[in-house]
DNA sequence: TACTTTAGTGCAATCGATTACAAAAATTAT
DNA sequence: ATAATTTTTGTAATCGATTGCACTAAAGTA
């Protein structure tokens, strides 16, 4: 239980007699110290376990290598396997992740980024929650030369970066692989279509509608939220109608599930009668026993995309904003929810 | 665009005529102060939009409101479920969660441990890898005063407090569930023994029999990957024997799936002819077609109890090393793949 | 009035590392 | 050998906030 006695570059000063200066160059390899002396020191602080003292160099130099993340829960798949990515991109460049959560609600959002320019973080990572409409506490960390990168749900700042999937392609995808699948009357669930991925889907679906010349029909959009609940009770309403429809484009996996629960609850064939899409790829689209055509986000490499943004941006001037945006490619995982050639074969699903 | 112009005590108080120290003292609601000069310099730092340096302070005391959360993968609902728990419960503190991912590599786990030691955290929660065996690493966190909590998978160091749930009773209470559906030959899935967490399954599992006064046949207790495929193939081997079982205990959720998509592929019915249970009740067995019964760890709760472990290990006198077990009660939902008495009865499952 | 308290502030050191600038030591040139 | 360089090292300020100690002025006491 030895008690813990810091070693400072001044206790390596006394004991060398030498100047705590010429430890901290030598330590720092500065090649104004003569080799021997440097090696000296070297190996006296390892000798003497000195750790360097990453708050005092924080202070001094304006960089605390610690970045912020900010998701609405940690605890979503989507955002912990970001969080991941990120985490593994920036580590091995001696950075620490710290992590916040806005429940969705802006208030907590405008706390957390206040905190997190507290402790002074070299960067902050956000995917801003539904709530979020002004963007003022976002523009002010850009006033105080943090950057900021977004990523899968941005705000549009000028000058701000951010890393999303092309969602209206993800949307198209979708869309299109039902049409394929021989669907004409195809429901879309939406999400709150204030968040431009969810707008962005919708438009998706509504492009590839309108490109393979089948009509959407209003009453066929929905918003719904993320919740099974939410996507029976949809199919619910849909089904109340003289149209049904013979597919469902669900803008999330939850609600594609329920509507898929409560679809065979009526005794409704899928993929036969109706074919589901999702979107997220959620660990659980795979693995039911009808696994769920889904869309996948690619949520790793979106962390780790962001982290290059971030990294990138604090090479350069500082002076000098760069505004970049990276697009990422979703992909469509097919499977037996949407794919009617399997009905016949042996059900094999991908991945 | 203006410039972020860093406001400082020292600002104030050239503006006020008065010392940095007073500014500092008013600022902290020092008494000494006059309340006048109190409220005069909390205006003037308000108008002048003055933020505290924390790294500043943070040198100076000592402590950095830094705490560091090391797991395998952050990306596992388990885990990232316990991070939330932490993070909630602390933040309302002051403090800031970093995170860190082992990846199940001792290796990895001391860098991180000294690494976040570096940064000065103010306390370390852990859940060990698989590969941690010698605890130096550990030890050493314990010798530099940083209080440090064990979550889930814990090692037994002196001194050192930890959350974990009951997994011997998890394990009993999954078993004697199986036992009650008429279950006498069952077999055990169970993870890597050389975590705490897998071997106390084991023996909840074995005192269960004992109790019920079944025999545990050795050749039905395998050790298993947390994987689909483990899960299936092991299975296979238990299948080839003249003996089968009636049931299966998995420690893993994602064996206990893999067994269930290999049984139905065998034609076994579930649970008429087996029973299924999994262990951690991950998100997607409750929305399985055939629910999987699962034996919950209150994952959010134990992040939550961990991280008032470590508030009241800050709060006591810092000599003193308390030394606390906190011990949750796991929970099991029980659902139709180890039900029977649901079979003729519609179909609910729980939760 | 003279003297002790007490309230309210300021001075300066401190936390540990970094870095202009100055100074000393070692080399080279003349 | 001495001046001119070049190397190497030291001094002291700095990053911002905190705090023990000292000091001033006002209030209280005798």
């Amino acid at each position: 239980m030895a008690e813990k006695e810091k070693v400072t570059i001044y206790d390596i000063s006394k004991k060398l007699n030498i100047s705590a200066a010429t430890v901290s160059r030598a330590l720092n390899n500065n090649p104004k110290i003569s080799l021997k002396t440097r090696k000296l020191v070297m190996k006296t602080a390892a000798k003497m376990n000195y750790k360097q003292n990453k708050l005092a160099q924080a202070l001094k130099s304006g960089k605390t290598h610690n970045v912020g993340v900010i998701v609405p829960y940690i605890n979503r798949n989507f955002f912990s396997s970001v969080i991941r990515g990120i985490e593994e991109e920036l580590s091995p460049h001696g950075y620490h992740v710290i992590i916040c959560q806005s429940h969705e609600d802006v208030n907590n959002e405008i706390n957390q980024i206040n905190t997190l320019l507290n402790t002074q973080v070299d960067g902050i990572f956000m995917s801003v929650a539904k709530t979020t409409q002004k963007t003022d506490h976002i523009e002010k960390v850009l006033s105080e030369n943090t950057p900021l990168v977004f990523f899968d749900r941005k705000k549009d700042v000028a000058g701000l970066s951010s890393v999303t999937i092309d969602d209206f392609r993800g949307g198209y995808l979708a869309t299109e692989h039902l049409i394929k699948q021989g669907c004409k009357k195809i429901a879309h669930f939406s999400g709150d279509l204030n968040l431009e991925i969810y707008k962005n889907r919708y438009e998706g679906y509504i492009a590839a509608m309108k490109d393979y010349g089948i009509e959407a029909i209003k009453e066929f959009s929905l918003q719904v939220n993320s919740k099974l609940e939410s996507g029976a009770s949809a199919v619910r309403d849909l089904w109340n109608h003289r149209i049904k429809p013979d597919a469902i484009f669900s803008a999330s996996d939850y609600a594609a599930l329920g509507a898929i629960q409560e679809l065979k609850k009526m005794g409704v064939k899928i993929p036969d009668e109706v074919c589901v899409v999702g979107f997220s790829n959620e660990p659980f689209t795979k693995y039911m026993e009808l696994p769920i055509t889904s869309v996948d986000q690619t949520p790793v490499d979106m962390g780790r995309n962001a982290a290059k943004v971030f990294l990138e941006q604090i090479q350069g001037s500082k002076t000098l904003t760069i505004e970049k945006k990276v697009v990422l490619a979703p992909e469509l995982y097919i499977r037996d929810s949407s794919n009617r050639e399997t009905i016949e074969k042996p059900l094999v699903s991908k991945e």
